[in-house]
DNA sequence: TTGTAGGCGTTATCAG
DNA sequence: CTGATAACGCCTACAA
């Protein structure tokens, strides 16, 4: 049974000793290894199917070969969309990803990158950004802090950086130039979906679709911009809720500050009998793919996600020394067939 | 600067040896350790922020406490989906998810899980199944039986074990019962995207759903049985290249042997002019979550993604010496909007 | 260029 | 119950 073969014996059946064998397999700093001996330490390392220890490696070496991901949940097309980015950006680096989802358990981060700091990743990227709270993001800055300590690089995807590297998504920007399309579109009477008290990325949305708004001359009342999770139940429900009020009967379009959500919303609609695009536009955030290719076509803003991975890696794997970088990256936005315009001409 | 505390510093520190510490700190087999001591250990620990070096216990110990995940495309929600089963499943086990994607490059499944036994992972999880080709997959079961020769375990999530553990799907039997249940809808004429020469999964959806066709008398002409890459990208081509054909016009139903193919199918049909539901039906297999809340709804064979995932882990968690495990798991036929019947009364 | 030897941080074996 | 002291598998000055 190989694997069970270190290099001491490959050194030995090659007759050279431990340090040649090290230095012939693996090319250390000073390359430098005579052409015959190198050859006969791969032939005997071939023959015995010596497989190197990359945990005795890491520990001789001092840093491992890992790069950790953290995100709330690798099931939303958000995140696996991020992850699909970072995962390529590793590849290419030779670095193994370390993926932990948080599903969305408050303190979960914390925990996750203290375990990532005790497996000595190189460096960790934080996909979720700030949750918003205070107490909260100062305990993740911490962990963080910590784990910079033992040498880790850090990059975090979101508005506020926490100190760190990241990757600064126009949130606000990509919400207010959808409230301007919309509104463009004659929409006049809007809801929104989610934002309220969670996490500050969402906020954003919510907080830029509004503003741009308000300065078009439309508020949009209180009651009229509804609680909702981040997820498509979430959607589902808030959309829910809001048909069951009177008000509904007043909206025009409703704004979810994610795609899943909007697809959550989507539903609700169908099985209230609401025609999505006839008689109510939706809009959703992110740009998810899989939601852009059925009728109707969703509104949305799009972000460059696979993008927005590979950045938040390239960040993650700068000299942990120097000054946190900040890179901007914005959405666009895309109409669909879900907000054609206003129904009533 | 914390990280560099070692563990003989917090027994000296606590005026202890360096065993005492270890065993105090964490529970060896043999946990005793006067109340006392423990105690002190422990406050020392804390006074150095004393963080355990996972590298160094995972030499030590003699392995590790990741494991491994190998997909195609995280992006894919059929694997996102299976991902985040995984993800929790590891987590409750209290290990670290080591992701891997092989981008559907062949040969890469073989180089990730060669490196994933370098890196002394505790099991590995191949998602994608077999490729179908005889070869290759010798040569996955090759790295998969190395990597067992260092007391990996395995499991894989497909029609054949390769000779491990496994999830075994009931792709053939569920596209079977979709083609019954399309029959029974009145549909006739049946087009077929995918399943040609890709991987052994895809090719048995493909198979079950012509032959159970056959066996309703309505067979399937080759024409009509369109090669396309498991894509979005892969269903929209094939779906352009059907419309095109003269051929399309007979044809009322068309399979996609993956959602995520039926969305690139809708999108081609809609750019066609063509009304999903009213002039064409479209079915697809997975029960992608997203795909669902859309009108047309996807008709689809939907498979307990996320217990595939749990399932996976679990066999992949049994002690290594074991006789194979299969667990099959099979899919519901769900009809949806976009399947209503044949078109023509 | 090649070999010797010390060390990386823990766990585990075996005496006290 | 506690404490020396070997491993663990490999890298790397330092020496030859």
């Amino acid at each position: 049974m190989p694997g069970q073969v270190t290099l001491s014996d490959v050194a030995r059946e090659a007759g050279v000793s431990l340090a040649t064998a090290s230095r012939a397999l693996n090319g250390s700093a000073n390359r430098t290894v005579g052409e015959d001996l190198r050859r006969r330490v791969h032939a005997a390392a071939a023959r015995l199917r010596y497989s190197p220890d990359g945990i005795a490696q890491a520990m001789a070496r001092g840093r491992t070969t890992s790069l950790g991901l953290v995100v709330h949940d690798i099931a939303d097309p958000y995140f696996a969309a991020i992850a699909a980015g970072v995962a390529a950006a590793a590849d290419e680096a030779g670095l193994m990803l370390t993926l932990a989802s948080t599903g969305r358990r408050p303190g979960r981060e914390v925990e996750i990158v203290t375990q990532l700091e005790r497996q000595r990743a190189r460096a960790v990227i934080l996909a979720g950004g700030a949750s918003g709270d205070t107490e909260s993001d100062g305990a993740v800055r911490a962990a963080l802090d910590s784990f910079r300590g033992v040498g880790g690089a850090v990059s975090v995807v979101g508005e506020d950086g926490l100190g760190s590297n990241s990757v600064v998504l126009a949130n606000r920007e990509g919400a207010a130039d959808l409230a301007r399309a919309l509104r463009g579109l004659g929409y006049r009477r809007f809801a929104v979906l989610g934002g309220a008290g969670g996490h500050t990325a969402l906020a954003d949305r919510r907080g830029g679709f509004v503003d741009a708004l308000a300065g078009l001359g439309c508020a949009v009342p209180d009651d009229l911009l509804l609680d909702a999770a981040p997820t498509r139940d979430g959607g589902h429900a808030a959309m829910s809720r809001l048909l069951e009020t009177g008000a509904a009967g007043e909206v025009e379009a409703v704004f979810a500050v994610t795609d899943v959500m909007a697809a959550g919303a989507l539903a609700a609609a169908r099985a209230a009998g609401v025609r999505v695009g006839e008689d109510l536009g939706v809009a959703g955030f992110d740009g998810i793919e899989a939601l852009q290719d059925v009728v109707p076509g969703l509104t949305t803003v799009r972000l460059p996600l696979a993008r927005i991975g590979a950045e938040a890696t390239r960040l993650a794997l700068r000299p942990a020394a120097a000054e946190p970088e900040l890179v901007p990256l914005a959405g666009e936005v895309v109409l669909g067939a879900s907000t054609p315009g206003p129904p009533g001409r």
